[in-house]
DNA sequence: AACGCTGCTGAAGACCCGCTGAAGACCTGA
DNA sequence: TCAGGTCTTCAGCGGGTCTTCAGCAGCGTT
């Protein structure tokens, strides 16, 4: 379950970091609304806590431009308790839940869940591409009523690239979703996974599912192999 | 990866153009904004760095100018940091992004990576002329319902054509377009490649999409030949 | 008709890209 | 601490791809 915290006061971001890894999320943090926007754009999140207050461009804003983005994302408000910022105008700019300050951690933790509940079953959760289906709730994967067991990583992948089902997606872009790597990562370490992955969801079944994209990447077929 | 540079401090140009170049881009410099607005119109880019102040005609000008000609090319704005421009009004004019100056090098390139990408998926996927079909995201090509396997020049020649189909594009385009080529490249090099591009879509098929016009360069017939 | 210019194409070698096995680091749970 | 699996790094290999070159073929001009 990925949650991208927007969120400027440093302290509070850090601690609903720590709380909301502890409940077993995997947390992002931008201090600002235009990160949070490019992080919203650039990766999956299965939900957003969004601050209204920001610097530079406050959550109204985010949240608006993510909708007009076409943008589905689950999104939480933070309300300020001093009643400057209507909630009701948060729910019109696109969001689906709010929480004024101060708020109460469990009650946040249980807001989320149940909007990643209710987001996650409007969301593809299952592609299926042929006989091949990726479960990206159950993070399972199965080749002709099969399941074929994968590690994390190679799962990662293959969830980003059944996303994108019959495009070429490149080793650079697979490092930045699966990877939180800086500018200088390796490629090759792709490569050694898509190795290892088309180990497990190809060849034994003597299909071509993942194909090599020569100077652009790799591709999932979208009729699966 | 094109990317232009409208900013009128040559400084900070020029260290821009440095820098950008060594990070895998293709550079161009545009010191006032009607000139930047002019190469804007005139070239294809992925990106737009454009300064907020600029002689002559300031950068919320050539923006929303660009937007006006329908031009959706990914810009980021660079605004001061006395306030005296507003980042929002920067990205109500129709920029994509923007960071305050002084900014740090690596974080423009990031955003400068994460706006390519952006716009990049939010590109016409597929070109249609007559029944020969150029897919840019699949990085696929069929004739007449075959699919016709490409190098990644040949994929990257065609594709550019595609996008101009109809016109006539010189040979000194497509090489500064599909090579990171300085100015003493060889039109040789793309004769061979469009000899090999035409044996496989054009010659097994009977047909002559890929034309040559004498003294101007190729085009890319609109009804596929 | 001859010339020059432009574009075409086959061949060849350098080059680059992606694949893979192996080794060691790393993480995680017992 | 130890054992298991997982991840990353490295180096070598193989093969496809790119570029260069040279010769040839059209086309337009002199």
């Amino acid at each position: 379950m990925r949650v991208l915290v927007v969120e400027d006061e440093q302290r509070l971001a850090q601690a609903l970091q720590h709380g909301l890894t502890a409940e077993g999320f995997t947390v992002d943090i931008a201090p600002d609304g235009l990160s949070g926007l490019a992080k919203a754009t650039d990766h999956t999140y299965d939900v957003i806590v969004l601050d209204i207050m920001l610097p530079g461009l406050n959550g109204y804003r985010v949240c608006s431009r993510l909708r007009a983005a076409g943008n589905d994302v689950g999104i939480l408000m933070l309300t300020a308790k001093d009643g400057e910022w209507d909630e009701a105008e948060a729910l019109d700019t696109g969001a689906d839940d709010y929480l004024s300050k101060p708020f109460s951690f469990v009650v946040l933790v249980a807001r989320l869940k149940a909007l990643a509940r209710r987001i996650g079953s409007r969301a593809p959760r299952r592609t299926v591409l042929g006989d091949l289906v990726v479960d990206s709730a159950a993070r399972t994967c199965t080749r002709a009523g099969v399941a074929v067991p994968l590690t994390p990583r190679e799962f990662a992948i293959l969830d980003h690239l059944a996303r994108r089902a019959g495009e070429a997606v490149s080793k650079r872009e697979i490092l930045d979703e699966v990877w939180d790597s800086g500018p200088d990562s390796d490629p090759n370490t792709v490569e050694v996974h898509v190795s290892s992955l088309r180990r497990k969801i190809d060849t034994p079944f003597g299909r071509s599912a993942l194909q090599t994209v020569r100077g652009a990447g790799y591709r999932l077929a979208a009729d699966g192999g």
